[in-house]
DNA sequence: AACAGGAGCAACCGCACCACA
DNA sequence: ATGTGGTGCGGTTGCTCCTGT
């Protein structure tokens, strides 16, 4: 009980490695190997504890590890991979060669963090941040008496002021939602994709149940809403720009796209051929796999490889109850297209939702 | 040019776990 | 069963560099 710390002895160094040290540790390593640890620094010349020379060893002095920025691949995995494992770092980093679970730590804390923190995630449960929903309208009425009891406002400057409060609100809570809404019905895809059988079945199991709930509550939620989403994505066509990436839309926020929206079906019906199956992907502009939402809609690029004539042509948005399988979906509203062609697509989110929610 | 604040990252600290005597 | 040494791991600290004022 309570040994004391290795690096307790009077006299021995701490702090920044010197070139001369690295040298003489690789040296010894490359020689000798490294034992036993607490025996190594005598043995190598260095005033460090056994401690200190296995950290330096293993986070940065070891042949095989990657230097340099990480990748978006490298950068995806992270996140998955703590969706499901948390802050098991050295779980993680088993399945980035050549990083090291404190690099991977470190790049988590001051990127990866940050950035769900920024999409309004929480980074530990990868779940919206519903703290900010619950007391974002509260925040904001304080900080609004506040203002009004500092600045004397007319009851006429306050009206207005509270109506600007409350739009802001609703458009958070509406970006919020839509987020919720997606990144649940891409997740159960997540795991079930993992060719990975290291997890803990309990971890798998507990979050497959989450899954699942969630799932039941976007079906809950949305059922009425997702007839009406699907027939909006397929309606809203008309207004659709062809071949211009710059006819996405201003003042948007760009989200995950979950995997079920991957791809999209299309029919191409012709008055005088037979009916064209095939098969659209949703395409990427400035971000992969992003899709960008503003204040009521859900844009996404959606890519129709070729059609054979000027006949119309139906999009059918994937069934999100059952994600690939687009045979349920109904909606038939023509478009239409001649060879190759992308399209900025819309999905609606209206204010129902909320009030469903709420 | 000087300074402050923030970001990034290497290194440290302390606890937990395991193997072994 | 218990104590001890060795190692692994996650959280935290503090130094360095960069950027904005």
């Amino acid at each position: 009980m309570g040994r004391s710390p290795c690096c307790d002895e009077n006299g021995l160094k701490k702090g920044p490695w010197t070139p001369e040290e690295d040298q003489k540790l690789v040296h010894h390593i490359h020689k000798h190997g490294h034992g036993s640890w607490r025996a190594l620094p005598k043995l190598a010349g260095l005033n460090r504890c056994g401690k200190s020379c296995r950290l330096r060893w293993t986070n940065y002095l070891r042949p095989d590890i990657k230097r340099g920025k990480f990748s978006q691949e490298e950068e995806q995995t992270i996140l998955h991979l703590h969706s499901i494992l948390g802050n098991k770092w050295s779980a993680i980093a088993t399945h980035l060669p050549g990083r090291t679970d404190n690099e991977i730590k470190n790049f988590w804390n001051t990127h990866l963090k940050k950035k769900l923190i920024q999409m309004g995630f929480d980074p530990m449960t990868h779940q919206p941040r519903t703290d900010i929903i619950s007391t974002l309208p509260y925040l904001l009425a304080l900080a609004n008496m506040t203002e009004m009891m500092e600045h004397h406002q007319s009851w006429d400057d306050q009206q207005a002021s509270m109506s600007l409060l409350q739009a802001e609100t609703v458009h958070l809570a509406k970006l919020q939602c839509l987020q919720y809404l997606l990144q649940q019905s891409s997740n159960p895809l997540n795991i079930i994709n993992s060719n990975n059988n290291s997890y803990d079945q309990n971890t798998l199991i507990t979050n497959m149940d989450q899954q699942q709930q969630s799932l039941s509550l976007l079906n809950t939620i949305s059922n009425v809403k997702q007839n009406q989403i699907i027939d909006n994505a397929a309606t809203s066509f008309s207004d659709m720009n062809i071949d211009n990436d710059n006819s996405q839309p201003l003042h948007h926020q760009n989200i995950l796209l979950p995997h079920f929206l991957d791809q999209v079906s299309f029919n191409s019906q012709s008055c005088l051929n037979n009916n064209e199956q095939g098969q659209g992907t949703i395409i990427t502009t400035n971000n992969n796999n992003f899709a960008t939402v503003d204040d009521e809609t859900l844009w996404i690029n959606i890519n129709i490889p070729s059609s054979s004539s000027s006949a119309p042509i139906s999009i059918i948005p994937p069934n999100a109850n059952n994600p690939g399988d687009a045979s349920s979906s109904t909606s038939t509203t023509s478009y239409g297209v001649g060879g190759p062609c992308s399209y900025w697509s819309e999905l609606f989110f209206e204010d129902p939702i909320m009030h469903d929610l709420s």
